[in-house]
DNA sequence: TATGAATGAGCATTCATTCAT
DNA sequence: TATGAATGAATGCTCATTCAT
């Protein structure tokens, strides 16, 4: 999962810059190769097709998102509060920094239908950021309850950084991460 | 040869549908017009660019909400609850049954910054969609608390689309409305 | 020749306009219509076809030459002198007042060698020119002599006209002018 | 399927004759291309607009006439007489040779005022134009004067070609080169 | 006559993709 | 790998023209 120290990584960096800030059809394969400083035909030695790159975005910030965040929740080692406090850190950290907000959220009201592969990828990351965070909440509530709570959050997540980006305003996503480490605190 | 006329609100309709399906940036006037039966050419006919009938398509919905959906809100000779439920079921109704979800959400995660007038008529329609929620819940609430709880009901609204439409599922959804229905029961 | 008074020269004042300022294919129909306060449409109750357009503006300005300005040449009752100097003076004035220089000019140069009705009356107009000017120089000189002048002339204020629209310098357009008059002056 | 190479140069030559036969705006991109062989999305590969296109195409000619004939008036070594004999023999194989006129003269009545990019090449040429022939006319005559006179003649070369073109007939454009030899005969 | 809607072809430009070098 | 030239289809838009009202 862990993709390779080579070019194929600037290459993600930036085609995941510019789906975020430009949208998926937006961005052409020349927008794309100029953010890289090579030219477009070259972009077809690391990738097959403008698909297998938007794939491949989607999967570069899922392996992020899976390593470096919701593992955290798995650290049966520390208690829960401080858990989810880092965790909310570092979710705030990448949204708050990162302009243009989730890729998986914009992709997901972009592509049509027809775009499965993509939609495949986008639930697996919710899947996983739901059930890392539901795993937290079980320290308190029960399976099912957390569950359902982890499952609003996240979309109230998805909701707020919609609001954030629109209003340029960073109160309001704030906020659900507060509420959320509140579920825990005492 | 055989010439047929199209009025602009006809045009609208197959245009809200296509881009709430298809996406802006992969809607193509073309699209529109054999949704339309007619030619792109002839499209230019009631719109001068691309923009302006997404502009107008915002417009249109926006103006549906205000009208039909958020005017519920202020009928003060109901009483608070059933207003809500009206308007919940309003809301419900075109969100369950027209695919594609939201066109003003969809549009605010896909087009770049650049694009200020589409934002602000996004802008426009989420405040009068969070002031008539407000109203609705100032019947029980202090001010700054029916807001808040406003703000977050539409955000939350917005996520909730993304995950039925990613999962092809509405009892997330559903249980938002009814979150904000128990607010004013009793 | 005369063209009716109805709104066919008015039509022919605004496409004139625009064919000089803007050159023939880059005026479209709807812009000279725009120019009427009428809609394109409208302009072929009027006029057949864009070319038909063109020919009658190229008539209308032949009209006006020969009717005001050739017609000059002729006044036998005048001395050859007064002649030219009335005869330049309503040149100029034509020319120094209407931006975009003369139309036979600029079509001559813009039209393919296909576009032959427009040559024709191009030819036609130059060829007024030449014989009227040449008509006066005989009060003067041989007739052979006469025409080579006349000749020589009209190329020459056609090249002024040129330079004198890229260099907005009216300089040596003038001295064009007054290099004729100096031929019949004593 | 089968890849040609084309150059810049090749689709410059292509470019002038298109332009100097139909016009600017009456030559299209697919015209051009058709006229390399190439198809018209290939031609982007090489410059990035029809204004490119055409810019580039005075200055190839431009510098044409820079190197090859302008030159000439400058080489001090000859005897001025013998500099413009050779002189108006390049521009007379120029002119006489390649079908269309002059594309400077051609270009400045044809495009609006707005194209100012455009009309600054053709008055770069015309200055040089107009300052060679100046320049060989000062062996014989005060500055001011050979500077009067090459204006005028550039002037007359130009109303000379617009009517050999018109009236498809060399006798008048030949006899303005051999005037301007007159000039320093003897 | 004038309007307004439509046509169908054409325009400049962009796109994802291919491939010889 | 990278380049640069090419492809062919598509895009947004404009055009001259037609015609029912």
């Amino acid at each position: 999962m862990a993709i390779k120290k080579t070019n194929k990584e600037e290459i993600l960096k930036q085609s995941v810059k510019r789906f975020k800030l430009q949208g998926y059809y937006n961005t052409s394969m020349a927008d794309i190769a100029s953010s890289c400083g090579i030219l477009k035909g070259s972009l077809y030695h690391h990738f097959k097709s403008k698909d297998d790159v938007g794939l491949a975005s989607l999967r570069f910030i899922h392996s992020y998102f899976v390593d470096e965040v919701y593992a955290i929740a798995y650290k049966d080692e520390l208690p829960a509060f401080e858990r989810i406090e880092h965790y909310i850190q570092k979710i705030d950290d990448y949204f708050l920094q990162s302009e243009g907000g989730c890729i998986f959220g914009n992709f997901a009201l972009e592509l049509p239908k027809e775009k499965e592969a993509f939609r495949e990828i986008i639930r697996e990351d919710f899947d996983a950021w739901v059930d890392s965070l539901a795993y937290m909440l079980q320290s308190r509530y029960a399976k099912e309850e957390a569950l359902g709570m982890a499952k609003e959050y996240v979309a109230l997540t998805q909701g707020a950084i919609m609001m954030m980006n629109l209003r340029q305003d960073t109160t309001e996503y704030l906020a659900v991460g507060e509420k959320i480490k509140k579920l825990l605190k005492d």
